[in-house]
DNA sequence: TGGAGGAGGTAAGTTTCTTACATATTTGTT
DNA sequence: AACAAATATGTAAGAAACTTACCTCCTCCA
């Protein structure tokens, strides 16, 4: 992968350039979109430096030259991911907090997808497949992630529920055996209550996967671990991108369910669609 | 705007080439990535024609030539828009269907952000903030959707609820009145019932939100209307990405609220953040 | 079968970028 | 304070990349 937005780069490396440097690094940064499709003759003159500073301030950024340069340019502002602190600030309005909602999601999930490891989906869907009961468990906002689970992998005919709060989860995991699957989705990794469920799950025999931030207290306890980092805390003290990146990761496993079910299983899945047109109006012919 | 990723104007325009043009695509869509770090020379070799043709090409697909070509191609790579057929297949592994899944998802985030209304999303803000009493209404698979919208709302401490089944809906749905705002979560805006609760609400005096399809039944009946349109069905008969965008579509309602609350509120939030410490093994020090 | 029109190539010209080298500026040392 | 060393920046030439103008060849139709 690229090394990770070079816009980011330059910005934080701003202190550490010399007068040029910088002087190239502020024209880039204040019309970045711009910088893109201008010359390195153009970008020079406007920084008010030679073509060789500007060429060099490429090479520092470890790019082979300046059109290179542009190129990753281009990536970075095209990869949705925001360069400067796009966090959300008291005096947003509505035309500025939601693009910055939408990005910051875009980039979690943009992340996500580089980190994720095909070979350790793999292996939970290995497990979801050949489970003989399924079960969700989520607490506070991964609540829902857990309800949406399930009301996915109902469609699959496999026994599947979700709890969430702690009694019950408790009172199930220690109920389960060979051949359950208890999927216990978790942001931190860190709460306690969730850790001891799926210690007592595993004595128990079931098998764990865990939804869950890398190397947490809850990861070690799992039979499978579907890491999801916890990026920086941007939101305003609430779960935002996190839960859409479970959720997501839950498409994948349904996805994987269903594949490997094979194309019969597509045509029952098809039947429970249509089982719904009843309950809808009519679509309207599209304009 | 760019005029949407350039790689699908290809893909789209291959049968309308002529012969070395095609060529040129070939070998432009077998490595897009490559292409864009290569020089016109170098493509023209690969495919077995002369750099004006290539230059031709490019021009052909409204670039100004093939530096501008490229870097156009750069910014499709990056956006995560998949550029050729990227549903998932029946014979893909986990090392496909995976990121597919990431980009179908993304994608879809990056046209709600360009389709979204910042006037009506404070329209939506003016009417939760000065609600007695906030209901979320969802059914199938939005009714995770409401409950996560719920979770969110419980923390401006007012009354707020969530409903995912029919009648509860409808009775909660008459008894409302004045001052109470019920937003109604549906892809579709097609789900009969809904539609007539909206109007029940509506007739009971309720303000109605619809996070819903534009001009769809349901959009109708209510006060104000966040479209969150309907993209092809391109998952596996289940609903994946929308519900996606309608819990972002939430994350921006929460945070237009919060912001209206100021400064003050800010801290109230963090007080309930951390008052689930205690609930939590500590974080490790970073590596 | 010949001519018109399009497709594609050649080669020269132009722009853009890079390199090598020279000069200026800063920094540290005595 | 003055000099040396290191670093920063510019100049100019050369190389690479791109574009344009023009020419040839092929195809298709009368």
């Amino acid at each position: 992968m690229n090394s990770f937005n070079i816009l980011q780069q330059i910005t934080s490396a701003l202190e550490s350039l010399n007068r040029s440097e910088r002087k190239v690094a502020d024209v880039i940064l204040s019309d970045p979109q711009a910088a893109t499709r201008s010359s390195i003759a153009t970008l020079a003159k406007a920084a008010q430096v030679s073509e060789p500073t500007v060429n060099r301030f490429c090479k520092r950024f470890n790019t082979a030259g300046f059109p290179d340069f542009k190129l990753n340019l281009a990536q970075a502002l095209a990869s949705g991911v925001p360069y400067v602190n796009r966090n959300v600030e008291a005096d947003d309005t509505a035309d500025s907090y939601s693009p910055k909602i939408f990005e910051a999601t875009i980039a979690s999930l943009a992340y996500a997808k580089e980190k994720i490891s095909p070979a350790v989906v793999n292996r939970a869907v290995d497990q979801l497949i050949q489970a003989k009961q399924i079960l969700f468990f989520g607490l506070g906002a991964s609540g829902p992630v857990a309800q949406d689970a399930q009301h996915k992998f109902f469609r699959f005919n496999i026994p599947v529920a979700a709890y969430d709060d702690v009694l019950m989860q408790r009172m199930v995991a220690a109920a389960s055996g060979t051949g359950d699957v208890i999927v216990i989705i978790s942001y931190t990794g860190r709460t306690r209550e969730l850790v001891d469920i799926a210690e007592l799950a595993r004595a128990s025999g079931a098998t764990v996967i865990g939804i869950t931030a890398p190397n947490s207290p809850l990861a070690r306890h799992c039979t499978v671990v579907l890491d999801v980092e916890a990026p920086e805390d941007t939101d305003v003290y609430m779960p935002m991108t996190s839960r859409i990146v479970h959720l997501t990761v839950i498409d994948i496993l349904a996805t994987g369910v269903t594949l490997r079910r094979g194309p019969d299983f597509l045509r029952h899945l098809k039947a429970i669609k249509d089982s719904l047109k009843e309950t809808r109006y009519p679509a309207e012919p599209r304009v």
